[in-house]
DNA sequence: GCCGTTTTCGGCCCGACTGTTTTCAGTCG
């Protein structure tokens, strides 16, 4: 089972529990252990098979027993009980917005719906029959909604539909630069996940300072839109037309730093932070701080001043996730973040060189990317075009092409340097496919033509786990010049799931040899993961951030790599194209 | 049902909005 089907399954729970108005504690305890199991960096059966079940965060003794339960026999008598409380068509319902336990209970229960596989367009076709105004607790605006809100998700899933951050970044320049126009809104900030630079954005989270809310507010409902979901006093939801939802939250100057601090988040970096600070008798909201039992609220215009209120520094958004971040500010630890402007090269560029390879070529010439390097003000980049073809060419053929694109190589980047005085170094290398076997798609004797290599996977994703493991390390053991493994995981964010691996062992390897893993910066990629690149920092794994350059233009993807090392807790060390030409010449090329 | 810079027992984040209500329940973030 995985951990998503887990969670699914203690979501489900909850939400039996939530129609049985169980102890609302108990219910917390499993949404928090649902949440917990979603997020986490290993299969929970891996924590299981190591014993290590109740390491898991929010799983206690008795949660932990029924998943031991399950994954000895397959089953857990007291989940299946649960479950076995309500119809299980209530299940597929809880996916469609406005649709919680409660509703989607009732909703089966009054109007027959138990066919699980076409419990929601049933429901669609009883609305259609104006079956649910009638309903207690509902009428005519909530059948109305729940029709839209079907019809929405049937399109295309709002709950899960999730977005590249590259794209959210544009939405929300775009609403910033139009909220700016208005004459009453003199700051706009983008909080949300989205400043918190997660790989991918559901919703789109803004504030404003204002000194009109209403009018600002009105304003911001002009804003091409397909529906408004809702307008308040305080602010304002928008589904924007392309499926995207835009929340909007008003302040004025003096309390912005609560509603900042408030609507970044995470939602469990919130409950943690408020939790310690009842602790300290503090009650926080975005409006400010409550003390003790005085109904008076502090302000505070930044978050600076909140959290430092709270005793504790402030905290980089990208760290806000409950991941430990709390404590380790009470305790000034910190990690100090690497910055994008620590960044000094890019191992992996790919050029338009026609090596005839294995896969795609990139879009830019050598020239042109040096240039860019040069105003990026980088020491150094490596060139890593896809390997040679293998089923196209003889062994002899590789390691001719591979002489020739040296030559190059070297011809073109002489006379560069001479005009631009050196200003940026270059190393010749190679993205080397990882076969299936774990041999490298590489002869031998073409590894004289390059300085370092990157290898990776491009094939064969679903191998288990002890077969992945073990074609990694015979790769990383295949040649000395192996320097870096490319997008480790291999995932493609809403498309692949990432590969199974035993990354504790890969990562020990990776220490031993001096292999950095690559954070690909890419946006369709963000490989290493941010969670695993916790866990890599945790045991000093060298680490690399590359920008995968098919077309000049993806050379400024940096930042979303440097953001991802961030969320992993990155300092400059831990990232070695921080690193200067001399110490990393030392490291490629020994 | 979980958990500990306040605790191994006694707590558990805080608020907004909507619709159906006349004081609240449900859902969401």
């Amino acid at each position: 089972m995985t951990n998503l089907q887990l969670a699914e399954l203690l979501r489900n729970i909850v939400a039996v529990y939530q129609i049985n108005e169980e102890n609302r504690f108990r219910i917390v305890a499993y949404e928090r252990a649902a949440d917990s199991i979603k997020h986490l960096t290993s299969e929970a059966k891996d924590y299981w098979d190591d014993g290590k079940i109740n390491e898991i965060p929010g799983v206690g003794p008795t949660i932990a027993g029924h998943l031991d339960e399950l994954f000895r026999t397959g089953h857990s008598k007291h989940f299946d009980k649960t479950l076995a409380l309500v119809p299980q068509s209530i299940f597929p319902l809880l996916l469609v917005p406005g649709i919680g336990p409660k509703r989607a209970y009732k909703l089966v229960n009054e109007l027959h719906l138990m066919n699980e596989k076409t419990v929601v367009k049933d429901l669609l076709t009883k609305a259609a029959l104006h079956k649910i105004a009638p309903m207690e607790g509902f009428g005519e605006k909530s059948e109305e909604e729940i029709i839209k809100n079907i019809n929405t998700y049937l399109k295309g899933g709002i709950k899960e539909n999730r977005i590249n951050i590259r794209d959210a970044d544009e939405i929300a320049d775009s609403i910033k630069t139009f909220l700016l126009k208005n004459k009453h809104i003199s700051k706009v900030d983008v909080l949300g996940s989205l400043r918190r630079r997660v790989a991918t954005i559901g919703d789109i989270d803004m504030a404003i300072i204002t000194d009109d809310a209403p009018k600002a507010i009105d304003y911001f409902c002009t804003y091409r839109h397909e529906k408004i979901i809702e307008k308040g006093p305080t602010g304002a939801s928008l589904l924007l037309t392309n499926g995207r939802q835009v929340d909007l939250r008003v302040q004025d100057a003096d309390s912005y730093g609560a509603m900042l601090q408030y609507f970044t988040g995470s939602k469990n970096h919130n409950i943690k932070l408020r939790t310690y600070a009842l602790s300290k008798h503090l009650s926080l909201s975005e409006y400010g701080i409550k003390e003790g039992k005085k109904n008076v609220i502090k302000k505070f215009k930044t978050e600076e001043t909140f959290y430092e209120y709270i005793g504790m520094p402030w905290i980089a958004p990208e760290l806000r996730e409950d991941h430990g971040e709390v404590e380790a500010a009470i305790h000034h630890k910190l990690p100090k973040l690497v910055e994008p402007s620590d960044i000094r090269g890019d191992f992996h560029i790919h050029t338009n060189y026609n090596l005839e390879p294995s896969h795609d070529l990139g879009r830019s010439g050598l020239v042109e990317i040096l240039d860019r390097a040069a105003s990026l003000g980088y020491a150094y980049i490596g060139i890593s075009d896809h390997n040679p073809s293998v089923g196209n060419h003889t062994e002899e053929q590789i390691i001719d092409i591979m002489k020739r694109r040296k030559a190059f190589y070297e011809q073109q980047y002489s006379s560069w340097s001479k005009k631009n005085k050196n200003s940026v170094q270059l190393f010749i290398m190679l993205e080397i496919d990882i076969n299936p076997d774990g041999d490298l798609a590489l002869p031998t004797k073409a590894f004289e033509y390059i300085d370092a290599a990157i290898i990776s996977i491009h094939s064969s994703f679903q191998q288990t786990r002890d077969d992945m493991t073990k074609r990694l390390i015979k790769a990383i053991n295949a040649h000395p010049k192996v320097k870096i493994i490319g997008h480790p995981t291999g995932r493609l964010l809403g498309k692949r799931e990432g590969i199974e691996v035993n990354w504790k062992e890969i990562f020990s390897l990776a220490v031993e040899k001096q292999i950095a893993l690559e954070i690909n910066a890419h946006p369709y990629r963000l490989d290493l993961p941010d969670v695993l690149v916790y866990d890599a920092i945790k045991q000093k794994v060298p680490l690399v951030i590359d920008s995968d350059t098919h077309g000049l233009g993806d050379i400024e993807n940096m930042p979303y790599g440097v953001s991802v090392a961030r969320r992993g807790w990155a300092e400059k060390d831990d990232i070695w194209n921080t690193f200067s030409y001399n110490d990393i010449s030392k490291w490629l090329k020994p």
